[in-house]
DNA sequence: TCCATTTCTCGTCATTTTGACGATAACAGT
DNA sequence: ACTGTTATCGTCAAAATGACGAGAAATGGA
């Protein structure tokens, strides 16, 4: 029996919450096609490797970007015919959530990397669509699981998680009734004892993440009429 | 620049509600590798095929089922380097959720297909993996989005679709609060005017599927205490 | 025909959750 | 000491939930 053959990448929506908004991690790229173009980072899966390890390679060796903390999850595969003019190539994307880091560094392929604020870029291939995906992702899965923590620090008061949320869903909420929300939820936060100090303001109690897999109950967002 | 050569293929799990219960659709393998062995419906990627394409096909084209209603969506992809002895195989996962129809045919590469009650098989492949995944994105489905609709024939009662949440979650559900529950949610159900008749118990109204996206407010499972 | 049985549908009611907002606590800066 | 800022706790009406009672409308058997 014969079969086609294709190539096999690993695309990557990394997400992080910067001055209250929502980015993403984008390169320009360093090759063809689509040279000098704005893409998501990405590369061909290796012959012997696993479509997870080659997107947390990816993740390291593309952005300089690794540390505890944060998530990586599979996001969704994308196969059109002709989305690459290299031949017939299938990638594989995922969704990483970062805490707020330092500059990403330019890898090997890339020329430049950089945050950029979510939207339409007019980026390469059809990872205008798949960033989309992954935007979304992000915005429902933050309505029913403790996955907010993953873009904050170790240690994070309530507010900063209010303000993943507001960036995330683009909306503002409620501080009294999402400190009431985050902390009633069984296992989405655990204090630390500790407080802020320096800042303006009351100081406020420090939180970790807590065990719980899932939101119960979740955190709806508003939802449009109808 | 050269890379790794893959095969990819669509492997599909097809869920429906038979008596009650959740029965997903299985092939006895008609060749090598894992020859006899009960796995999911499946096959290569044509070489200028999409991927939505070739799971709509193979689950035509092996299994005799098409019809309108029913869902079908990407589930995930699984690559892991030795999953297939036939050499590098990335599979794309899809999901279809389908009304309750008469006996499939068996297609070209399968010597049989047969409806199984969901669990543990040991199918070929990582095919048991996969097949816990689509189960459990079903059961997760179902409390936000009203695709509990899509295991249902065009008309259907408010009891039948109680059945279908009952089956996917293993639990059950009282009658009284899930048929307010469903009638009150805007856009999930739309009442047809007729009715069930030559049925034992009082006649039921007949619905049809609305036409919301999201299912608000949600219908949540029992969750596990914690 | 009459009755028991079945199933659908509507109502009730206490409890919980939500959303909107008042008020106080605890800091930094001037 | 005063002002501004942010965190946290409380209140209260509205909405949703969960646990039931009870009537409506059919079938099937005595």
């Amino acid at each position: 029996m014969s079969y086609p053959v294709f190539a096999v990448t690993v695309d990557l929506v990394v997400l992080t919450v910067r001055q209250g908004e929502l980015h993403v991690l984008l390169v320009r790229r360093g090759c063809e096609p689509h040279l000098g173009q704005w893409a998501l980072p990405g590369g061909f899966v290796h012959a012997d490797e696993d479509l997870s390890t080659a997107a947390r390679r990816e993740l390291t060796e593309e952005t300089g970007l690794a540390g505890p903390g944060g998530h990586l999850e599979q996001l969704a595969s994308y196969g059109t015919p002709d989305r690459d003019p290299r031949g017939r190539v299938v990638t594989v994307a995922y969704l990483a959530l970062l805490p707020d880091l330092p500059a990403p560094t330019a890898g090997t392929d890339a020329a430049a990397a950089a945050w950029r604020p979510v939207g339409r870029h007019g980026l390469a291939f059809d990872h205008d669509r798949i960033l989309a995906d992954g935007v979304e992702r992000a915005r429902s899965k933050l309505e029913y699981t403790p996955l907010a923590t993953a873009f904050c620090p170790p240690e994070f008061t309530i507010a900063a998680l209010r303000t993943v949320y507001e960036a995330v869903w683009g909306e503002s909420i409620d501080p009294r009734n999402f400190h009431r929300k985050a902390t009633t939820a069984p296992g989405f936060v655990e204090p630390t004892g500790r407080s802020t100090e320096g800042e303006p303001g009351r100081p406020a109690k420090l939180y970790r993440r807590g065990d719980a897999a899932l939101l119960n109950p979740p955190i709806l967002r508003r939802r449009p009429e109808g």
